[in-house]
DNA sequence: TTGTACGCGTTATCAG
DNA sequence: CTGATAACGCGTACAA
């Protein structure tokens, strides 16, 4: 009992001389309701600044118009622009986004999917295809529309809106061996429970392997999506023998922190080392050099998502694989050094 | 009708061979159930994967356990620190933060208001002070608890957490004197419905006055918060003549884009000319040169202001006003020229 | 076109 | 310590 009490429908439908369900219709079905009488309904709500007991509505109509989003963390900016799109064309069809945060556990993420089908959500978008098999038979025995994001699964069973995150880093790889770098050392981020993680080393790898190179620690090394984190692990690698000529970053944020380890080191970025990363956020742009990146779909990424969700959760449409091309988007950080020895 | 229906007290009941009154005591004031009963209903809870429907919650007890912040932006990274502080803090006592955005629209603030409300949020987190009369005499007759953020107002009747403005400006600005600087140029933010924005722009104002300076267009321009416009405006400062030889931004996003814009110009930061930021967010650390800036203290904010609405929410403490003080972090981007003629 | 009446899942009051 | 039962605000058959 905190706030005095909101106006109810009750208040409205007396102030305004009509019955509860006309007022309800007025809300949920205008068409039904004679003009005169709407009016009179609307005047009452304008005037009692009346808003739906939200509650109310979810207990009674079973669905709540929202959506519920889990995603690893806030942190850093990466799923901030997609969430942005997503949620942008949620609230054109009327529908909230009501977001959570896993810090990339799958336990976390179940107790998580459980509390907002408690807000009863009407449907769940979910970072990535990894997660436990239980979590996916629970949803499959709730019947809870849901889309993943960030991936791609053309023949999966599930509704996956996103890229190819191999391809995509593969892409990249060839990119760099392309500009003529044979010394490739790269900075993942941890591969525990993240398949995007996991994919873009892979694609890195396959990538080198069809050049006749490996990528092996210490080549190779996993760290936190952060400056930090980026930093000391660029550290160490520009200390190995011989030092790698390019470092391909899983993403941006570390990216950035490889950019300050090499200009720590006394060394030009891309003179004597290249950095390249993934995910194309605004620290690409406005760090110095600008780097050379892998550019993620996020608005259509987030907007067909949105679109996806909704059409499940209302019209009950099956699930569907949209996957988005990704590209290069070239900066400064990359060097071509094809003509030296 | 979205999913099959969740598992209700009423099926915990049944199945733990109790009424539904016991297991919401064992939910909510479990030290007047009896251990061995408390246990057979955890067991059923556990085994029907029970979680409490929110909507009845809300609508028996009339609260949510939710607390509402409205913020002007998700788009730059300003208030998202400050805002995982602050659900940090709140999570640790078991509430809920849901975030809605206003714009920068007094109007869509006072919307979204109403929307949270409805929602049955216990109170409510508001950024800055300045907004419409009629938002404050509504959160009144309500009696929504509510805290002001990112403000300092001692004197004020409504509970501020936050920093003076004003007060880090003009010591920012007394900063960049005491390097040396008198050609001083401001890129500020919008000031229209922030007065954050205001505070800044007045704060440096009035440090140069104090030393017979003065800031005014064109050395004085508004942009919003984005590297792109803080580009733009930076470029026209160093098209006038005599050219700045420091710039003050609003924020650190503009600032990283004056940065920019010095480059592209083919001059060199901050040799040619310095270039101050406000916020202390990562970005300020990341670009090159980092930012000399004022650093907000995000986490105290958070941490504060989420102590202080749950008490005012849950104990009906009085408003109370809490100021924190900022500091100048010194990275690069400002050069001393006392030296030079 | 409008009104009546019931039920949604939970808490809280009151008896036992 | 536990059980019945009445709210809470709304949507929606069904009836008028």
């Amino acid at each position: 009992m905190n706030t005095i009490n909101l106006p109810t429908l009750d208040d409205v439908a007396r102030l305004a001389g009509v019955s509860t369900a006309t007022v309800s219709r007025c809300l949920n079905l205008p068409a039904q309701v004679r003009d005169s009488t709407k009016l009179r309904v609307e005047a009452a709500i304008a005037d009692l600044g009346y808003t739906p007991h939200f509650g109310g509505m979810a207990l009674a109509s079973n669905r709540t118009n929202t959506v519920g989003a889990i995603i690893p963390t806030m942190e850093s900016a990466i799923f901030a622009r997609g969430l942005q799109f997503l949620q942008e064309e949620l609230s054109l069809s009327g529908i909230t986004l009501l977001v959570a945060t896993s810090q990339y556990d799958p336990e976390k993420e179940a107790q998580q999917i459980r509390a907002l089908l408690g807000r009863g959500v009407d449907g769940l978008v979910l970072i990535g295809q990894e997660r436990p098999e239980e979590t996916y038979e629970f949803l499959k025995a709730r019947r809870v529309p849901f889309v993943l994001m960030w991936t791609s699964a053309p023949n999966s069973p599930y509704c996956n809106v996103g890229f190819d995150n191999h391809q995509a880093a593969y892409d990249m790889a060839m990119h760099v061996i392309g500009h003529g770098h044979r010394h490739i050392a790269m900075i993942g981020g941890i591969t525990k429970g993240n398949d995007r993680a996991s994919e873009r080393i892979h694609g890195v790898s396959d990538a080198m392997k069809q050049h006749g190179l490996t990528l092996q620690p210490p080549y190779l090394v996993e760290a936190k999506y952060t400056i930090e984190q980026g930093k000391t692990a660029a550290r160490q690698l520009l200390r190995l023998d011989p030092p790698p000529t390019a470092i391909i970053c899983g993403n941006d944020v570390q990216a950035a922190g490889a950019l300050k380890a090499v200009r720590d080191a006394g060394l030009t970025v891309p003179d004597d080392v290249s950095v390249v990363g993934f995910d194309d956020i605004d620290l690409a742009e406005a760090v110095e050099p600008g780097l050379t990146t892998v550019h993620v779909p996020h608005r259509r990424m987030g907007r067909e998502a949105a679109r996806l969700i909704i059409k499940m959760a209302r019209d009950r449409a099956p699930a569907q694989n949209i996957s988005i091309d990704t590209k290069i988007v070239e900066r400064s950080s990359l060097r071509d050094i094809s003509g030296q020895s």
